[in-house]
DNA sequence: AAGGATCACAACCGCAACAAG
DNA sequence: GCTTGTTGCGGTTGTGATCCT
């Protein structure tokens, strides 16, 4: 914390309130070419007369690439309901199941449009959790119902509050991965690739063949993976990720389209990149959070 | 048409957890 | 083990837009 007479006329001229489009454009400029590595510093890198949280907040909230910006689904909804049911106010635990969506959106929209609902009728959300229960029991059910394949908590979830919730864990899927906290379109902006051919993020698609549990990975088995845009390759999906920079090789040996991950590895590193089911017919890419990191030498 | 009430959403604040020194 | 700085989260507030009387 500052405390110089410096570091307090600095304070004093930190700006509040809304954001202009310059310090948008400004801040957005900044972290695509140079990261956040360090939230405090960001502001006076890039030339904004704010605080590093506002920054944060605002990227995470408002310019972050991947974000969707039309109004929550009826399906999005539901979700929302399901799990606000089992979680209660974790927003950022909600917000993992709905890509796009960030937890203060969903925030909002809770205290908005479904708190007074939930309030008049908290059974509005008993088809979701009959939902939930039908998927710890079977979840191949919710991938053939075209719902959002259920994943389990993060894995460090040893101390999180929803396992006591009712006094038991009402998680959909108690083991397995974290659901894709980042979808394919935010790895992937326009301005990010200099490659002027890649000016645009690919769709993938494939259909799901079968799925079945195993240890600690769901896994997924594609009869085939389409990628839309055809300037694409599988080389790029999984090459473009946020390791771009580092000299990652793709292993297409290793790598298996119809199994449920991709592996590439750099010089001392191997990457395990799954690829999980997310709605019927629409695959994403998990972000690099899903990434396991395994020693080479293991 | 005016003004108060309500809504929707962006942004701030305070706290807790965590990491580094 | 303590201190300090940073980050992430959830609650709350502020503000502009819209609705209602």
């Amino acid at each position: 914390m500052a405390k110089t007479k410096s570091g307090e006329k600095l304070k004093h001229r930190q700006r509040k309130g809304f954001w202009s489009p310059e310090e948008d454009e400004k801040l957005s400029r900044f972290i695509l070419s140079h990261g956040h590595s360090c939230w405090t510093t960001v502001p006076i890198k890039a030339g904004l007369q704010r605080n590093g949280k506002s920054c944060r907040l605002r990227w995470i909230n408002y310019l972050r690439p991947g974000l969707k910006r039309d109004m929550i689904s009826t399906e999005e909804e539901e979700i929302i309901l399901t799990f606000h049911s089992s979680l209660g106010n974790k927003w950022s635990m909600i917000a993992k199941y709905l890509p796009g969506r960030t937890d203060n959106e969903i925030k909002n929209y809770w205290h908005s449009h479904l708190k007074k609902r939930w309030l008049k009728s908290p059974s509005i959300s008993s088809s979701s959790e009959s939902r939930v229960s039908c998927v710890e029991r079977n979840p191949q059910t919710v991938v053939s119902n075209h719902v959002i394949s259920f994943q389990g908590p993060p894995e460090n979830t040893s101390s999180s509050p929803s396992h006591e919730i009712n006094g038991n864990n009402k998680y959909p899927c108690s083991s397995g991965p974290e659901i894709p906290r980042l979808f394919f379109s935010e790895w992937f902006s326009s301005s990010d690739l200099t490659d002027s051919s890649h000016n645009q993020a690919p769709s993938i698609e494939g259909s799901v063949l079968d799925y079945q549990e195993s240890g600690d990975v769901d896994q997924f088995h594609y009869n085939e993976i389409m990628i839309n845009n055809s300037n694409w390759t599988l080389d790029d999906v999984v090459f473009g990720s946020k390791c771009q920079k580092q000299e990652h090789k793709v292993d297409r040996e290793a790598s298996d389209c119809n199994s449920y991950g991709f592996f590439f590895s750099s010089s001392t590193m191997t990457y395990e990149c799954s690829v999980e089911y997310v709605s019927y017919r629409r695959i994403a890419v998990v972000s690099a959070s899903q990434w396991r990191r395994k020693a080479k030498e293991t």
